[in-house]
DNA sequence: GCCATTTCGTATAACGTTATCCGTAAACCG
DNA sequence: CGGTTTACGGATAACGTTATACGAAATGGC
């Protein structure tokens, strides 16, 4: 034994890499190597030491091992916490690690790009193997700058040109025609959007593919000269106002189109609040195929995107990154219409 | 110079304390001695070292800081993400979190235990600094084993008697007695409750209060031989069929408190699908006073129980332990009613 | 049977901080 | 002034892992 006796038992009271080595009677290297599931162990080995990191109850200290290799952390900055979509996303990103190591952490950035960059350092700071960015306001330049520490996968965000980070988006102009293809059929003739506003800070690449979508199919339909976009603010009271101002035109719209589902399930109580009646005078359409789209009072049409399959597919980019690969892959899946009570006017 | 001017510069490209200390021209002791606000630097010193780190854009690695000191994280654990009381505590947490350099990052336990011990334990060995756990599943010796190994403030779970951790909640008894003084005030005489299951997994004994101080008011407004209390399954489908078949009885209520607002909303959607008028038909009134509430369509009286202080207590608590109080403190917020048009039947 | 591989296990130098200990110089005190 | 504090700054041993380098033993080829 080339070590005292009175070495062996660790002086803090936590079980480390050290007192599983000595309770197997094997070195540290040879626990770690197990750990890691890394070349030159041979099955008798493996078997000892990971029967004694079971009576033990040893974790390892994912903080020490950001010294050298991996945390095992994946770091998932989410805009905000109230957008319903989110969570839809958030399982497919627990799907994606469930026969994993990796554990996924959340940083709210709450929509403001000063604190999403806080998060996302303090991210890169903690050693996170990677961050998956969902509907972020970072600028292009941040994105690749936190891209060099670490790999990255932004969702919701356009730049199929980018080389330093993936990408995963659903079609958003295809969206945004379907929208109006669906309610075309339905029998409405003049349908609107309402849209996230650009004063908002930061760029919402999102929003604009399906005004672009959507302006398309009413110019293909032969209803160009009626385009009617109008933007509001996130809050939802500005919601209200702007479809009470939309309704009070002289040309008033026959359903409306909210970019998302939080905008859209606000459109259809400041409609109801106003005494319209929906399907049957207002139909109203959202956009994600969020979980309240569901709900018996809602009862919301919406476009699905396949946010638990966006949330797999993060991963699963990620993942490749973290295992090497250095070029670019930008994901789109393909939206589709989900029809409910709520712009069934043909009945 | 003790050190070879070979060695002056780092290896990696990353900026290390290392890296500051020679900018300046100080030692690393002396760096990290400001970084932590320690004693023993000169307000020169101090200056010097601040301006090197502003310019070489250091930021120390947590990871590291936590083999010896803090990291500077907080784990936040939160039940689910669906729920809309939670966002309000959240942001309670970035309130008492915003003039510290602690980062809240989340970890999400779906309300199931093992995952929530799971994500813990992550927290535990990424050497977070303390622990907020929100709406948790987790069982008193779970809880007591966790907070053996960091401060742990726990929020919406009742035990008084705890030393190893801090509590935070309203008073819920009070809170489920102000529903029925609401709606009986209101002209309703025969209030029901729906409450959580208890075949869901693992004990919430928030709900248990709520039903205690229901019943209790009940009982002292001589309607003890009318008090229905059913329970459903979280699930929102169970909701509305429990709904159903309360109404479907042959001794109907004619008002339904939600034990919380995310069961009372889906109380209102079922109602509403089943022909009757709210408030005039039905009354309906929640708990939590979340977002939902304030929506037009909803228009849902419920009880406010300080959400967003409750999350400021919860970061007050978290980090006097964090500074060594080892006693423990049960903080106890006072719920009102927050009226809305879902109860007013006066009028 | 001898040399070249391959396999398996170990020793140990990092990784970037913190916190303790120590030395020096300035300040204070009678 | 001599002696004692006090204030300031530096050297350095941890902290718990990983990964490299290396030695020994087993295996293979002819």
């Amino acid at each position: 034994m080339s070590q005292n006796s009175d070495m062996t038992t660790t002086r803090s009271g936590r079980v480390t890499i050290r007192t599983v080595a000595e309770h197997a009677g094997v070195s540290v290297a040879a626990v770690s190597k197990v750990l890691r599931n890394a070349y030159g162990v041979s099955a008798a080995l493996r078997a000892r030491v990971e029967a004694s990191i079971a009576t033990l109850n040893y974790r390892p200290n994912a903080a020490a091992r950001g010294m050298r290799g991996q945390t095992y952390t994946i770091g998932v900055l989410m805009a905000d916490i109230k957008n319903p979509f989110y969570p839809q996303i958030f399982e497919g990103i627990n799907d994606g690690l469930s026969d994993t190591q990796y554990i996924p952490l959340i940083g709210l950035g709450r929509s403001i790009a000063a604190i999403e960059t806080t998060i996302v350092h303090a991210m890169v700071d903690r050693q996170m193997d990677g961050i998956i960015m969902i509907g972020q306001r970072l600028d292009t330049p941040g994105l690749v700058d936190v891209a060099r520490s670490l790999p990255v996968v932004v969702v919701a965000h356009h730049e199929p040109t980018a080389t330093a980070f993936d990408t995963i988006n659903n079609d958003d102009e295809r969206g945004g025609t379907l929208v109006v293809e669906h309610l075309l059929a339905q029998g409405y003739k003049r349908p609107a959007m309402i849209t996230l506003s650009r004063s908002d800070l930061g760029r919402v690449d999102v929003s604009d593919r399906r005004e672009a979508g959507f302006a398309r199919a009413m110019q293909a339909a032969g209803l160009g000269d009626h385009i009617h976009i109008v933007a509001a603010e996130a809050e939802l009271v500005d919601v209200t106002a702007t479809v009470r101002a939309l309704l009070e035109n002289p040309d008033p719209p026959d359903a409306i189109f909210g970019w998302a589902d939080y905008y859209a399930l606000e459109v259809l109580s400041a409609v109801r609040a106003l005494g319209l009646r929906v399907p049957e005078d207002i139909g109203v359409i959202g956009y994600d195929n969020s979980e309240p789209c569901a709900f018996t009072q809602n009862d919301l049409t919406s476009i699905d995107q396949s946010g638990r399959e966006i949330g797999r597919q993060a991963v699963r980019l990620l993942l490749e990154r973290i295992n090497g690969r250095t070029t670019a892959e930008h994901f789109t899946t393909t939206p589709e219409v989900c029809a409910r009570g709520s712009t069934s006017r043909q009945a």
